[in-house]
DNA sequence: CTCATTGCTACGTATAATGTAGCATTTTTT
DNA sequence: AAAAAATGCTACATTATACGTAGCAATGAG
């Protein structure tokens, strides 16, 4: 069995001073890309939606997660529940096209489409 | 003190089954986006090149990132060391971009420029 | 007042990362 | 060719993270 993510499976962090490699170390940890690229799909969360969106994650990292993410400045807690700030927002545009690139990127490796 | 990576500090991964969130789930691993990083901008590398690049990573990390890369097909074990594939260097001209918002974005938070 | 939902915190267990040591093999130096 | 240095890891103990379940205080609905 392969002891990486192919779709439908399990991961993990790093540490540096370079800009870069600060935004992979924040980015590195569990659940923190998923956790932003949700806010930014689906527009403010509440602490539950998170959990249901993400559907593993639990409350304890979840928390952690949405922490260091306000104090990156990247999502922040507004009435209404969690959403991402315009940095949050700047940062998803660049992310994005990783949503096509990986459907075509687990095509190559599990050799089908994802539910196709 | 800040409990994200500001430039200059420490991180950490989650799980699913849609391609963007198995993607998630490997880059959210420690060291992966930075290895990654550092095998598509500097070139070949051999094992000690890798754990001189990437500073303070373990060799036991390195070498189950390296592991998973080869799996996910993002890196390949040739002669003269390790390398990007053609898909992680697709992949990395998707995060290219990362780079200059990276410095914009630590300025945000830091104040001011890294190194400036 | 009661019950359901939300937003977490606590806590014990399991998994992953760190850091140092060291060994086998290949390469370099003399 | 022998000795020394560099390379590519593996082992192992320690520490840090994540998981998963339980549950509590606060808010809102009925």
């Amino acid at each position: 069995m392969a002891t990486f993510p192919t779709p439908g499976t399990p991961v993990r962090g790093s540490r540096s001073g370079k800009p870069i490699m600060a935004l992979f170390d924040l980015l590195g940890r569990s659940w923190c890309l998923g956790v932003l690229w949700t806010l930014c799909k689906a527009g403010p969360c509440t602490f539950r939606d998170l959990q249901t969106r993400c559907e593993s994650i639990s409350p304890t990292v979840l928390n952690a997660r949405l922490k260091e993410l306000r104090e990156a400045v990247l999502v922040e807690h507004a009435e209404g529940g969690y959403q991402a700030t315009a940095t949050g927002h700047q940062l998803f545009v660049l992310l994005e096209p990783l949503g096509k690139w990986s459907n075509s990127w687990s095509k190559q490796i599990t050799g089908r489409d994802w539910r196709g």
